[in-house]
Order: C-alpha cells, then sequence, then structure tokens
DNA sequence: TGGTGTGAAGTGGTTCACAGCA
DNA sequence: TGCTGTGAACCACTTCACACCA
C-alpha cells in the first residue's frame, strides 16, 4: 500500500493505538497481537491490521507486533517532532479550564498564550499564561507564527473572531462554540460540541431501565 | 420512508440543523430553503433533504420548509420531552468547568450532582451543585434513576469508575477521560478526546504558512 | 500452528439527477 | 419556474476470508 494521504477516522484510530501501545510499553510488555491491541482499543482486529498497513511491514507472522517499535512507526508517520504552540480564545469557564488542561502538552501542544475581549475579568483565576485583550490578536499570530487556536468563545461571536483568524492565515481551529463555523477550504475546523454530544448520546439511552 | 432507526451521524445533522432553525425563527424568518439551511449547517443541500425525509413531507416544492414547523417536526421526531437529570462524575477541573457549562441546560438536561474523591478540595469551587463522594455514587443513581452521566476522571480511574456505573445500571456515558472504555453493549459512550481532536486537527495542518 | 497482510466482498453513507408539484 | 422528495449511482470505510510465513 502507497503512502496515500490518511482519512481523519483512521487517524483518530492510530492515535489511539499510539496511546494504548505507551501503556503496553510502560507495564514492559514488548510485543503485541493484532487482536489484543484492537480490543484495547475498541477495534476489530482486521481494523486495526488495516491501519497499520499504512507503514508497511511491521508485525511478524505468528507472533503480532514489537510494541516499541510500532510506537516509533506511528510517530513517524504522524510527523510530531518539535513543540507545537497554540493560543487559545475566550478564557471563560471552559477556556480556564482548558488552559489547565494538561492532555494538550502530553499531546506536544503548549498554549502560550490567551485572549478575551476583558482579561481583567480572568485575573484571579490564577492561569499560568498571560492572557492578553483581543486587540493585540492579530499582531501575536503574526509574530509568533501561530497556526492552530482554540476557540472558546460565546457562540454569537465565533464567526466573527473566526473571520480575523483566518484572514491573520490560521490553520486549523478547534471550536468549543456551539456555532457552524464558515470557512475556506484552507482552513481546518473540528468541532467538540459539547450540548450535541449529551444530545446525540441521550437520543440512544432509554428514559427507563 | 419509514421511521426506521436514525444514523448516529444523521442525529448529529438534525442537532445542527435544529440550532440553526431557531436562530432563523428568533430572526423572524418563516421559510427556508434546503440550500440556505445546509450551507448555515455546513452541509450539501441534497444530504439535508435526506435527513429531513425522515418526517416525510414537510417542505413545499417550490418554497422550502417552514422554519416554525419544521422546529417542531424534529423536537417530535427526538422525544424531547422532560427536563433529563445527568450526574457528573470528577469534579476536577475540566468537570467543574462543564458543570457552570450552561449549554447542557440549554439542551434539556440539568446536572443535579457532581461526585468526586475529594468532595472537600471543591468546596471553594463556588458550583452550584451538591459534590458528593465516590461512596454516595451507587445508591444515588438507583434512588435517582440516573441514565447519563458524564465522567471527567483522570484515566486511570475511568475504567473502575465505569464497572461501578455499569453495575449501577448506567445507559450512556459522556467520557472525557483519555480512555478507551470497555462497556456491555446495553451501554453507550460517546468520546470527547480533547487532546486527541488537537492532534488530529494538527495533522491537517502545514507547519509553516 | 498462530497471527499478519491483503484482495475481495459487504455495508453504510453521500451525492447525483430528475420526476413531481406548488 | 423553483425547490422538494427520492431512487439510483457512487464512494469510503469496514469486515471477511484466506494465502503466507515465522
Amino acid at each position: 500500500m502507497e503512502k496515500t494521504s490518511i482519512s481523519s477516522k483512521s487517524l483518530y484510530r492510530l492515535l489511539i493505538y499510539q496511546r494504548c501501545l505507551r501503556k503496553l510499553f510502560e507495564n514492559g510488555i514488548e510485543t503485541v497481537s493484532s487482536s489484543a491491541l484492537a480490543k484495547a482499543s475498541g477495534v476489530k482486529p482486521a481494523q486495526l491490521r488495516k491501519d497499520l498497513g499504512y507503514f508497511g511491514q511491521i508485525g511478524t507472522r505468528g507472533l503480532g507486533y514489537p510494541v516499541e517499535d510500532l510506537i516509533y512507526a506511528i510517530r513517524d508517520f504522524l510527523g510530531r517532532t518539535t513543540l507545537k504552540p497554540v493560543i487559545l480564545i475566550g478564557a471563560g469557564n471552559l477556556g480556564s479550564a482548558l488552559i489547565r488542561y494538561d492532555g494538550f502538552n502530553k499531546g506536544g501542544f503548549e498554549v502560550i498564550g490567551a485572549f478575551d475581549l476583558f482579561p481583567q475579568s480572568v485575573a484571579g483565576k490564577d492561569l499560568n499564561i498571560p492572557v492578553y485583550p483581543m486587540d493585540n490578536l492579530a499582531t501575536f499570530i503574526q509574530q509568533k507564527k501561530i497556526r492552530l487556536v482554540i476557540l472558546c468563545v460565546p457562540g454569537e461571536h465565533a464567526q466573527e473572531v473566526t473571520n480575523t483568524l483566518v484572514m491573520c492565515g490560521i490553520g486549523g481551529i478547534l471550536n468549543f462554540s456551539p456555532t457552524v463555523l464558515q470557512v475556506p477550504d484552507s482552513v481546518s475546523v473540528n468541532n467538540v460540541d459539547l450540548a450535541l454530544e449529551l444530545e446525540n448520546l441521550s437520543y440512544f439511552v432509554t428514559q427507563d431501565k
């Protein structure tokens, strides 16, 4: 299989495999079969093998996959290299929590600054990064060459801020606002819509036991 | 088209349509075409019409859809009725922010209680709901007939807590822990993996302009 | 023998294209 | 004429099933 561009779905799974593999590695496990890793990752074995096909021959027939090698292979494929700077816009409830969230750092990101309409109002929140007023946004992005933004502003301001971001040449937006953002094709958006997730879940759960 | 069970993907879109429709309604717009609503929702017109096919004839050919009727039709289809009680487990950074997040309420949910290993440690956080120790969890779920849980505990405790939840007969888990939960088929899980979303986004964004 | 690698078949979801109706 | 409703074509992703090899 030639190295074609991977689908978003496969990519999610690769990231999950990687997490599971790291756990195995920490526990001193050296080899894992597709069925074991698949179960831990919540997928079918065949799917996992297909996904790993992107790297060519890594497993050993009759044995399984060497955990450490597979970790490196996935990492190389993903091109994880330097720490990636990120900014966050909208340091309200959720925004502040995300600034403190350590999961981003583990993934190789660093939230280097936050922006808010009222930076003084979050002064007491004891965040470890500077919070700037919105006026500084465009300059900051261009000077620091920021490509990724975490957007946590209220829905009614989301599109307006997005327009600014697009003009600044941003590359990707992780959007927590309950709004469908209109962006040009050159900009990627991942939506994390908390209310929607709960409503969606709720539909598949019967109310009575 | 008969009322067969809808796919999760269509369901997400229905919820998005509903939000867009409400905005239109607030602005006094009475009729909308599939192309206009589709654009606002970030989908193709044909897809939108297919999705609306679940309700049978609602649009008027040559004209479009009556906004208000469509809102009701979707709401009826989703079966949105009473306020649904939800509990949250793990009132740390993220958990506390979610308790204060008002998007859930808008969607017809009420977070009626939180649980934490150290409830006293969140006393100063000024949450508007009671925070109980984990010991009370099972009793609370059964007495209040809770079906939905928002899970915000650290990854290493997520499966353990989940096992308890499953035993209590919970119906659905909105999982914010970076962990693949193992649950029986009778339980639904929606994963919201923040770090994964950012990593995934990052892959599709080139580092240099 | 056991588990990978992979073409082929299957499945589900999207888009097209056009008939049908206000 | 304009826009909905929908079968049919299309496409992407998943799963099967088995050849192949340590």
